[in-house]
DNA sequence: CTGTTAGCGCATTCAT
DNA sequence: ATGAATGCGCTAACAG
């Protein structure tokens, strides 16, 4: 009976009495709508992608969270699949969502060359692209992220006004446009201060733990190229420069001052505790489902509004980690031994 | 033409030269298979469904990742929900994920009273549901989890091995049948080391941040109940526990000794390293969605095996918080100032 | 207001 | 080996 499909959706006006009697079959049936068969109907799912290199980062679920809970707040759903930051396995989730004719898509690009031509090729589709955190190189896209640059010369100008002054820079793979920008404000922050910017101190490794440590030693390993701080432009190198100056002997902040994008664990419970640049997760996730949901509407409306490229503040958490001129040797600060 | 479908699935003999020319045709066309339209008529989705209290919890991501990366292996997608912990939530997307007709689910239980309900409709209507981690109490339900009893069992005789005598448990809700096998486990471990069980050093507390520190400092608080170590049941109360400790201006180990569940932090670099029973997350993830995925096979094939209990070995690993005698003050024990 | 009907895109049968 | 015809469960349009 087709007014069955009336009382649910409450379209069309339904008497109280039939209204009561379907209610009261659906109850008894236990029936369930079939969304599938609702979707191939009104090729509307009300379902959104996302897809993030690797949930186990902890920066990701704090943002599926968020844009699952604005997408929830607009009635749609959210689904997540990991790319395990591979790009191949990213066509084939995209495939995928796009077989289960999501409605559009969040994307935190995986890190190899290539998904340029996967998001236009989605976009052409029809269905709305969001790039969330990090921003493939040469395309247009909607985005929101971070303000790499200025959260990114935060850090450093952090470091600088506590008396460090060879400071180092580990990044992420350059072809990322954000890891870019964020190397971008080290070097601002460095020009700024009148520090003369040392290519040697610019280290660029995979996203890989392994990788990290073992290039933090290389260059860790060598007096001559040893800073008197790093600064790691995500967590997950972050994690791995932590590991690659223990494997050097290494401890901050006594022997090097430290900061990192993002929070590597309960702060104020571990020791050291890291200065680290936080990025405003909720909204990230928030603002991009909005986005997304947005584009969406717009797709229904025929309209079509110019490129959104949201780029939010970060907070500088001071902590221990870059603490080494100020806590126990400020003396040496003041008494010139360091200059 | 329906001879694409033919060329797609394989399921018919084709034509080398026709072949040759719809998959040139859905190249150029960029053709998607509509998964939706697919599922309506064959009733199979090859999807799973994923329900998890908040993905932000270390270890829920984790065992997503390997129930997805096991259910690729066989040719399903996973989707992951978040219940927010509330049973009322959980029902939601339980019927989200049933109305979007996933073939099966993998269930961490919210902590309310409910889920019980909401488990026996679901696979009442067809859908097995195996339960991960959590087990709700009374129902009949496959089930994957660490051994509880023996992980608990295993975290305390530690503690007792190292000379502690006045153990705390903190637990989360004992309505769930897990912590009440860790409490049962903790029991045995005192039991056998002939200790007396004290219930006012057994403490219950929501799995809430905020009132984990409470119970904690409430206890901590009074030198007449203090122990001299704290075992917690999970991360989130392990974490909690470290702050309210930290809150009554206690350290670990010097102060009390302290064993959780599951690791907090990166323990090689960040101190204090906590000792900990570690949970074999991956194989959890994937041994739940097999059973899953066999349990859908099952009812293709109408066959029916006994329900699966499967209780996977956790590790110790022995870190400095549970090191007081140990290293700093071993004379403390040997010269017999602690009985 | 209520019941009937025609597809949505696909897989499956059944003719060719 | 191929293509045409049927319906999966639902919604939208329409007729009663």
């Amino acid at each position: 009976m087709g007014s069955v499909s009336h009382v649910i959706s409450g379209s069309v006006p339904v008497s109280r009495s039939l209204r009561r009697k379907v209610l009261w079959a659906i109850r008894t049936l236990d029936y369930h709508p079939n969304h599938i068969a609702r979707s191939l109907k009104t090729r509307s799912t009300r379902t959104l992608g996302i897809v993030v290199p690797d949930m186990t980062i902890p920066f990701f679920p704090q943002v599926i969270r968020s844009a699952e809970a604005a997408a929830r707040r607009h009635g749609y759903s959210l689904i997540a699949v990991n790319s395990n930051d591979d790009v191949v396995r990213q066509g084939e989730v995209l495939s995928l969502l796009r077989s289960q004719r999501v409605e559009g898509v969040l994307l935190v690009v995986a890190s190899g060359k290539g998904s340029g031509k996967q998001i236009q090729q989605l976009i052409r589709s029809g269905i709305p692209v969001v790039c969330v955190d990090r921003l493939p190189a040469g395309v247009q896209v909607d985005s929101v992220c971070v303000d790499d640059v200025t959260a990114a010369e935060t850090g450093v100008t952090h470091l600088i006004s506590r008396g460090y002054r060879k400071i180092a820079i580990i990044t992420g793979p350059l072809m990322l446009k954000n890891e870019q920008a964020r190397l971008r404000g080290y070097e601002m922050a460095l020009k700024r201060a009148g520090i003369r910017i040392d290519t040697s101190l610019i280290w660029e490794a995979k996203l890989d733990q392994q990788e990290v440590v073992q290039v933090c030693q290389r260059y860790l390993g060598s007096e001559k190229h040893k800073p008197d701080a790093l600064f790691a432009t995500n967590g997950v190198i972050g994690l791995g420069a932590l590991r690659g100056m223990a494997a050097c002997g290494l401890s901050t902040p006594e022997d090097i001052g430290f900061v990192t994008f993002d929070e590597l664990t309960a702060e104020d419970i571990f020791r050291p505790s890291i200065t680290c640049v936080m990025q405003p997760t909720e909204e990230i996730g928030c603002r991009a489902a909005e986005i997304l949901i947005q584009r969406i509407q717009e797709k229904k409306d025929e309209v079509r509004t110019p490129r959104i490229e949201v780029r939010l503040p970060a907070t500088l958490k001071i902590r221990e980690s870059s603490s080494r001129f100020q806590a126990g040797a400020r003396m040496a600060l003041t008494s010139g031994l360091r200059r």
